[in-house]
DNA sequence: AACAATACCGAAACCGGTTTCGAAATAATT
DNA sequence: AATTATTTCGAAACCGGTTTCGGTATTGTT
């Protein structure tokens, strides 16, 4: 119908339009033979097998994907689901994970699906989708709740799939996470050392398990250095920027506030730096903060954010490698991975104004 | 083989196991009729349609991507190739675009493919693979340069994308862009009125069609303004805040530094601040800045970042719509849309130090 | 030289759908 | 009642590959 290609200067073949059919009946084989021939298969002799590679290449011939597929009865496709974007503006973490994942997935011939989630309907309903259908052969999850129902839905399907931070059932499911506990005894350790007596936490809300494993970390030094666990300086946040606001004008409106803040991510920390200036703290003079996930956007800031940090490109790496090997075997055990922080000191922290570190001298 | 679900509380029939045949069988029909009935045929009773459609949802079918993809020919995927990372470090634009894009496919029931490319191969070869396989059936194209490799390949191969970006070719492509011209003779136009008169810029590099647009509006509205163009306020910039820093520092290191400066877009802004913060310059008492692109973190940094932007969301929401149409029907005229950014205030910039307005006021 | 083993390839089924075509059954027309 | 038009569905081809199975040709054995 179309015979006008309407396209002069085109020369060379247009690619991608021989079929392997085209390519057999060119050699005076058939199909299965040239798909054997191509795949490596044992019994085809090398006189064949190079007159078959030869063709192929001279013809630019190229399998097509969903055929073959169909045929393999896989998708070779690894499912994303970006949680709603609304709670979360200030992210750069999303798009470097995403690269990450992406380029890791196709070493290994993967292809990476992006899903948007739709915030009007069940968080798993994108998943259920996409299973249904068959779009995928496996998901990665990140932003993971302690009881996430997506972790839930998938378990209860069988459906390999890889998260990032660990969930209430992280026994029963391979996941990725960075310690946030040790980080956080170490940010705090660090804040100590400095002077700081009282500290502040924004945290990331009770069902990011995560989360809550980092305000773990930052009691647990408080304990250990003999400083009294102050309630009203643990404030709940929700990983948003919008969130670190709120939380740091609970902390500095109070008649003692803290002198540095440790938060859940780094996004927060933005949130409770813009809140401190405009409460007219100095940071780090008056406040030190220190954030968590070492987004690239940290180091543009003034001051300059300190932060806890892991490789994201590692950790796309890490996390489709251990997604590969349950694909190819589904009944292994159950693994996992729990990479250590770094601690990034950038500038948003120092000592506190004025040192009162008798606590410190009567426990350490 | 592996008949040890191990998991007893699964209770309900895992979804995904009916394949069209079972309903076929079940009903006492061919899957062809099958077929017909769930895709709305006419040449189907209303009876045996509403048996044929109680049957599949009672029975939870949903058919197989792959299956239907390969019989209809279209894979009802759409490809988006991330440009290499490292060179575009603080950029929220990215996965806030890719969420639109996601969503907005989505409506139309496509599906989006994220592939990443990389820096140590062609630019084009993740397309001229995406191509071959027929993984995808048209792209979504962004930071488009002027000579773009990547628009060269498609409109030689004859294959459906948009760009976001004007380009050299853009009377022979689909294309959406914003009013960068425009956008940026109403910023000077803002800064000319508060007074600036020595305005740096910082551009994107003459590859970039639409960076070099802004540059026209800058220039344009100088002239207009009867202001001398001094070539050594024009500093050329990557996008990126690094190459954003090592511009403010030629700028700012002259012996007449600008007192304001216009970037090409927000991640060159940050740079630019940063920079100037290191060399003693208070934004925006001594320097006004301004950047484009609207991304969320602007508004989280200090002082909040003034800059020109257009809903990415939109964005995306549009580029889907021009894509869809195209593919619809590949024969239709080139279409594009200019949508028009708005200047949003946020603090980064004010009038300048020391006013002295005498050629305004020889002019205006 | 007769027979068994091996190498090599063709034929056909299959993956799970869609779509065209024609035949049978039913309804409408004369 | 015979003929024609419609409705409704089955049969089969098709999309483009992969994989199993069986049958020649070729080689190896005695």
């Amino acid at each position: 119908m179309n015979d006008v290609k309407a396209r002069p200067e085109m020369e060379w073949v247009k690619s991608g339009e021989v079929r392997i059919s085209d390519l057999a009946a060119e050699l005076g084989l058939t199909k299965g033979t040239v798909s054997r021939a191509l795949n490596g298969y044992e019994d085809i002799s090398k006189k064949t097998r190079k007159r078959v590679m030869e063709a192929a290449t001279k013809r630019g011939y190229v399998p097509t994907t969903q055929a073959r597929r169909l045929a393999m009865g896989l998708t070779e496709t690894i499912g994303l689901v970006l949680p709603p974007m609304p709670s979360q503006p200030v992210n750069t973490f999303v798009s470097e994970f995403i690269n990450s994942v992406s380029a890791a997935l196709h070493l290994h011939g993967y292809d990476l699906l992006v899903h948007s989630a739709n915030s009007e309907e069940s968080e798993v309903e994108p998943y259920r989708r996409l299973v249904q259908s068959r779009k995928v052969d496996g998901f990665i999850i990140f932003r993971t709740n302690e009881k996430d129902p997506r972790v839930n839905y998938l378990l209860n399907e069988g459906f390999p799939f890889i998260t990032h931070g660990r969930t209430a059932r992280m026994a029963e499911h391979d996941w990725f996470d960075i310690g946030g506990e040790k980080a956080f005894r170490d940010a705090t350790s660090h804040l100590i050392k400095l002077g700081h007596q009282r500290i502040g936490f924004v945290g990331g809300g009770k069902e990011f398990f995560s989360a809550q494993l980092r305000l773990k970390g930052f009691r647990a030094m408080l304990e250990e250095c003999c400083l009294e666990k102050v309630p009203s300086l643990e404030q709940p946040g929700d990983l948003t920027g919008q969130g670190g606001e709120i939380a740091a004008q609970n902390l500095l409106k109070q008649t003692r506030p803290p002198t540095a803040i440790l938060c859940a991510n780094d996004a927060t920390a933005l949130g409770v730096m813009k809140a401190a200036r405009e409460l007219g703290f100095n940071i780090p003079e008056e406040l030190s903060v220190i954030g968590y996930d070492g987004i690239a956007l940290g180091a543009y800031i003034d001051p300059p954010l300190t932060t806890l940090t892991f490789s994201i490109e590692e950790s796309g790496k890490e996390m489709v490698n251990l997604l590969m090997r349950r694909l190819k075997n589904p009944d292994l055990p159950v693994i996992s991975k729990l990479a250590s922080a770094i601690l990034k000191l950038r500038g948003s922290e120092g000592p506190p104004s004025s040192i009162q570190n008798k606590y410190m001298e009567n426990c350490l």
